[in-house]
DNA sequence: CTCCTGGACTTAAAGGTTTTCGGAAACGTA
DNA sequence: TACGTTTCCGAAAACCTTTAAGTCCAGGAG
């Protein structure tokens, strides 16, 4: 370990020069002689000086540091989300402060305090579901942007998937695919992302005039809640050709069951999943056919409006940015027009 | 948003003291009247007073924020380790400044001269596999301890699992079932983590004076690839009443290949994986026996050392942690002694 | 009465950087 | 020579907090 850190002090004694000069030497401002700058210079990298970023930013009243709020970052959705935004601000010269506050309120509270005594300069609030949640924003002297999550005061600025259209695309590709004996298997209503699926897939349904196979089955967000509803789904409407499931874990589950059955998928059932979760989507057999909400651009996204908040020019209100379908064999095989 | 923060400043003219008497007051420090502190403190709660964490840091030059720098945080076994280790943090009062690094050394330079920069009390680098990785340590003015993936340099401070330790718990655990004829299915021979638990598993082994059944099959870490290995073991040794996996990815598609071929899981055939990811190990059936390697015990662990090392007491050398045996279905199914 | 002690408070310095403003030197022009 | 202009550089303030050192006063001891 190095003994002591260089100050600007340091470079500016061996360069022979004034702490002004130095500082505005290594800050490439103009009223310095060349030969002066060099010497700077030289003197900064032989010393290996490294510009003290807490003084810096007690000056300007900039820390170029966000802070990024998680309810839940184990949860599956949270990780894309925030490799997104690190990535928009690292692409700069942005930190990212990262909290966790496993959904409980006065955590988030201390957590909230603790980034602001830091003085950040922004802060980012990540979902775990895309349930609405209560705002922050209210007496905080930093912007704030919600990602996957949204808040629930309008005046905020919130981005989140569009899982109404992208229900609806995955429908519209069964249906091109000549199915029209559609069934719908999701997860538990009290979440807004399996309301907003089945409703993106109703829409699409009653656009085409065609009718859902069988009521919509709703359950938790498991595999074996997806055999389960497979088996009675082949049980009560046999005749059905696709099923669109509200996500990745109920299509396995269902498409194992399925092939259990022996009825064949996609030539019998067509099957599409939902987030894309590489670890089932592509292991499945056959692989899956789903949708991928593109979180990674949704996080940089909201990183990116985040930087126009800190700059004042906010753009209040829920975003909703499009999904991708990302189709595998589990709706079109191979070799199959 | 408020219009303006409070300082300390603000505080000590509502209070009618000075700055130095308010600091007192409001770091509880002695030589203060009982009256006079009541009064800022309630001028501190009606300004909402944050002290502001760049001029403590400045002044005491201990930012209470650490770095923690990742490979490739998108890997699975980056995110355990960053809870344990922001658990740990968020506990007291120190924050994470994130980095990704995404394997690039370049940007891995870039990130740790970033965050120097922020004077940051500490490192934490967590490796995207337990392959050793060359030192960052030479020449920082911080302490950094390695979790997950060691330093190459024995001088460090290094936190892993004890895979070989693992493996070996794991085949005793079939050698105490009864089993004699176990095979091993692993990832890359270029992983660390292949070779040593191997070793385990020979280890383990030969101490019990078994002989292992087949060679020990080399592929990558899919579930392709462990239903692949089913077809060839099975086959080639059709007499095998155990596997050891080395991935649960292997063994989520060994168990299905199995079940395919009518051999029954865990009668004829136990499988035991590895990682104890629970989206595979809890939703195979059955579900799988597999090792946990409690991997936030270890970020928890590796941030603690990092606090005594910031403190002055380094431990050096590579630390290896103990992992858990979890049982479930795949070995000994419910209702079976 | 004087001196000392200790409590309660204030002053001022320190920490590292940026920036404004003023100063000095060099040079050209009248 | 006197003066104005340009170019380069330095002194000092500002950001906010903590803390060492110093001031002031009341009260007790001698």
């Amino acid at each position: 370990m190095a003994v002591k850190r260089a100050t600007i002090n340091d470079v500016a004694s061996l360069a022979g020069v004034s702490i002004a000069t130095a500082s505005k030497a290594l800050n490439g401002r103009q009223d310095v002689r060349a030969a002066t700058r060099e010497r700077v210079l030289a003197a900064a990298a032989e010393l290996s000086f490294q510009p003290n970023a807490l003084a810096r930013g007690l000056l300007s009243g900039q820390t170029r540091t966000v802070g990024l709020l998680t309810s839940d970052s184990v949860g599956r959705f949270g990780i894309p989300v925030l490799l997104g935004a690190e990535d928009a601000f690292g692409a700069g010269e942005m930190a990212v402060l990262l909290c966790d506050a496993r959904g409980d309120a006065i955590r988030e509270q201390h957590h909230i305090r603790a980034l602001l005594s830091r003085r950040v300069d922004g802060l980012i609030v990540v979902g775990e579901s895309t349930n609405p949640r209560p705002s922050i924003s209210k007496d905080l002297p930093v912007p704030v942007v919600y990602a996957y999550g949204p808040s629930e005061d309008p005046a905020d600025v919130s981005f989140v998937p569009d899982d109404v259209g992208a229900a609806a695309m995955a429908v519209n590709h069964l249906l091109a695919l000549g199915r029209r004996r559609i069934a719908h298997v999701t997860g538990p209503g009290h979440y807004k992302a399996a309301r907003d699926r089945e409703e993106g897939f109703r829409q699409a349904l009653a656009e085409a005039g065609v009718a859902q196979a069988g009521r919509t089955l709703s359950g938790v967000w498991s595999q074996r809640w997806g055999r389960h509803a497979a088996e009675m789904l082949l049980m009560a409407e046999p005749e059905i050709d696709a099923v669109f499931c509200g996500s990745d874990q109920i299509a396995a589950g269902f498409v194992e069951a399925v092939r259990e059955r022996g009825r064949r998928v996609p030539d019998d059932v067509a099957v599409v999943g939902y987030d894309n979760w590489e670890v089932l989507s592509t292991e499945t057999r056959p692989a899956l056919t789903t949708v991928d909400m593109n979180l990674e651009v949704l996080g940089r996204t909201a990183a990116q409006h985040l930087f126009a908040a800190i700059d004042g020019k906010a753009t209040p209100g829920v975003h909703t940015l499009p999904c991708q379908l990302v189709i595998r064999d589990s709706t079109s095989p191979p070799g199959v027009s």
